[in-house]
This record gives structure tokens, C-alpha cells and sequence, in this order.
DNA sequence: TGTACATCAGTGAACGCGCGTTCACTGATGTAC
DNA sequence: TGTACATCAGTGAACGCGCGTTCACTGATGTAC
């Protein structure tokens, strides 16, 4: 049953898409090929249709994830997909960027959430591929958060934002893994004053 | 082929330690149990003479990389296993332990370093038993390093200690994903700082 | 514009493989007398 | 202390299962004339 050209291409789009939100919901090795076409409501023989391998849908769903939380780091704060708290939509903008990243909401949902908490330890062990592309996403990441330092050096604001972006991941990633909510909420709220301070 | 008692509880202590070793290089879904009981010398049949299932081998075996680390975290500076920068070991105890998890040496040693930033995406998907047994040991390092800051109300120490350990986790996660060798050797570097000035 | 044919997106069965788990078997260890 | 028997740590083959990947097939799409 050929599919028209655009149609094709909808359905590659589709399958990254849900791709991207399975490996952060159940891992890159939790993902099997299967579960990712059913997701995209297709059955799995047609995968290599679009992707030469598992990696490449891993690298493409990886770079769309990174994509996409750029683009709403981007967004004015209002416009962002999660809750902000009151009140704090008014410093400049990195600081609504980090209370989002570090809000609860942010943590309960890890399949649209950031993508280096969600396979943080995966991607350590994953293919050259995917490394550079997850490398290519934290540096692009560090440009944004850079950006709003303007006081300091561009070197030094660099420095702050590898330090700012690194604390945020391990703050979500542990956050998740504790079973105690209690504990969990006191990581994020800890997180936010020490980076709000610095 | 029976073996003595000794002999065999010696034996189930080898395959939860390179078990621990095992999972930290290759992480939880990429160790079969036959790697995991070649490591230990062994074939993988009678894995099930000493343990009821691969979940179990798990959690021991996270549960023994966290003890070794919270004894390694418990001596002097002089007495820990990767090199300490000079002129820092001066300094008070948690200093020096928090220098030695940010060293490069750390970040390089992923099967004998710190189980959650080798383990960490994993351990939030991990079951029921697992992730208590990481919240324990999460408290159990919180412990530790709030014992070092004297001056502040225990609680308040607790929620700083919450995020040292929540951020040099990240840190070390973060430094060993991404590719570029100096990008790492920064975020490590920065990690050393900003954990040192507050 | 119509016709004939090549292309190819998607299906569903099949491939070999390694997974976690089970089991019959071996033979030294432990135990009962 | 010696003997007979039960126990069980470890081996290696086997189990069913799901994995990533391949393939024959279908039939609508695209293309050449």
C-alpha cells in the first residue's frame, strides 16, 4: 500500500515524534522496535522503510528531543509548556527557564521532559552517533544559558552554564529516582535557590 | 560438584562485587547474567542457586557499590583510592571527598566509581526494591556530608547536602556523555568550584 | 490525457540470536547412626 | 571413627520469548511514453 511522498515523510516525522517520547519514557534498551512503530500506530515491518538502524532513530529521536527543549527555552516564559510559579516569570528570562526545568511538573513528566534526565546514564554508553549529537545538544544548551550572563566574560559565562546545566540534570535525574516525594520536591526547590542565587 | 559452605557464601560475594562492576561498565539492561557470572568466574547455571532472580542480583549489587562508596567517602583523604589534587586534602574532610568525586580519575573509572551516576536513568525506571534501595543509600550520603557543615541547623544542612550530592552527580553524568575531553575536564572543573565557594 | 510499468510504504511472517529461567546431572560436602 | 545417605554448588543443555533485522507480498503512487 505506497504511501504519496508527503505522506511518507508525515509518517517518518511521526515515527521520531513518538520515538523520542518512548526512549525517554522507558529507556533507549527498554525501547524495543516494536513498542516504537505501535506507538506511531504502525506495525514494525516497515521500520527500515525509514531508518537504516536502531541507532538512527535513537540519534534522530535524541536530536529532536534536545530540538525541542531548546525551542521552548527559547519561548518567553509565559508561553512556556509548563507551570511556572508565581512571580518568578519576572527576573529575566534563564531564571523562569531554570524554575521550569527544576518544577515539579517538569520532573513528572519524562516523556516530553529533557531528554539528558530522562537516559542521562544511557547515553554515556551509547554509539559515537548519538554522542555527538547529545555532545552538539549540551553545547547548544550552554550558548542559551550563556547568553543571559552578560555581566561576565563570554569563557567564564560559558564555564557557569556547563555548571548550571549539569546540576539541573543530576537535580532531575535523582529527584526521579528517589521514592520519597518529599525528597524529591526538596532536591528540585534546593536546585532552584542555589542556582537562582548564584 | 558441591562446595563448603565457606566456599560458597565466598563465592556469592564474588558475583554480587564484579556483578556491581558489571552493571556500572555496561549498565543494568546491557548485562546478561552470563557476563555477569563469567565475571565471576562462572557459568551462568547456577546463578540460581544464590539468588531468586536477575532483580535481586540488582539491587545487592547496587547496594554494595553504595557501601563501598559511603566507606570510601568515611576515610581520611590520605587513604582514598584516586588521587586527591595537592594542597586540597588541607582542608576539612568533605573538601577532599568531594574532590575526589569530581577528579578526573572518577569520571574515567565508571565500573568502580559512584553507582548513580553510572546507573542513573536506569535506576529511575529500575522496580520497587531497586529504587528503595537507592533512596537509602541517597539518604545515607546525605548524611554523611551534612555531618560536615556544623554551622547550619541539621535540617538546613540536610537540604544543602541534598544538593551537593544531586549536583556532582549530574556533573560526573553529563562529563562522561558528552565526547569532547575538555568540555568534561570543564564541567569537572566548575563542579570543584561552585561546591567549593558555598 | 491515457496507458503501461516501475517504485515503494506498509504488512505480517520469518530469521538467528541472546535473554532470563529451568532442569537433569555430577560429585564433593554435610549429616545421621 | 567409619559408613551410608541426603544435600546442594556448579555445569551445560534446553525452555519460551522478544529482540533487531530481513523478506515476499500488496496495491496505491509516481513516471515514461
Amino acid at each position: 500500500v505506497r504511501k504519496s511522498k508527503q505522506e511518507a515523510a508525515e509518517t517518518r516525522r511521526r515515527i521520531v515524534t513518538s520515538a523520542s517520547s518512548e526512549f525517554r519514557r522507558n529507556g533507549l534498551a527498554g525501547t524495543g522496535l516494536n513498542d516504537l512503530m505501535g506507538a506511531a500506530g504502525l506495525t514494525h515491518g516497515g521500520f527500515y522503510k525509514h531508518f537504516e538502524s536502531k541507532e538512527q532513530v535513537v540519534d534522530e529521536a535524541l536530536a529532536q528531543g534536545i530540538e525541542s527543549m531548546v525551542e521552548a527555552w527559547g519561548k518567553t516564559p509565559s508561553k512556556s509548556s509548563r507551570g511556572i510559579p508565581k512571580g518568578v516569570a519576572r527576573g529575566n528570562p534563564l531564571e523562569a527557564a531554570i524554575a521550569d526545568y527544576l518544577s515539579p511538573e517538569h520532573c513528572a513528566d519524562v516523556a516530553d521532559g529533557c531528554p539528558y534526565a530522562a537516559l542521562g546514564s544511557e547515553l554515556t554508553r551509547a554509539g559515537a552517533a548519538v554522542r555527538d549529537t547529545a555532545t552538539r545538544g549540551i553545547l547548544k544548551m550552554v550558548d542559551l544559558i550563556a547568553a543571559n550572563y552578560p555581566d561576565i566574560t563570554p569563557g567564564a559565562a560559558r564555564k557557569k552554564a556547563l555548571w548550571t546545566i549539569s546540576s539541573m540534570i543530576g537535580a532531575v535525574t535523582v529527584a526521579r529516582m528517589v521514592n520519597d516525594p518529599a525528597v524529591s520536591a526538596t532536591i528540585l526547590r534546593e536546585a532552584r535557590k542555589h542556582l537562582a542565587d548564584q
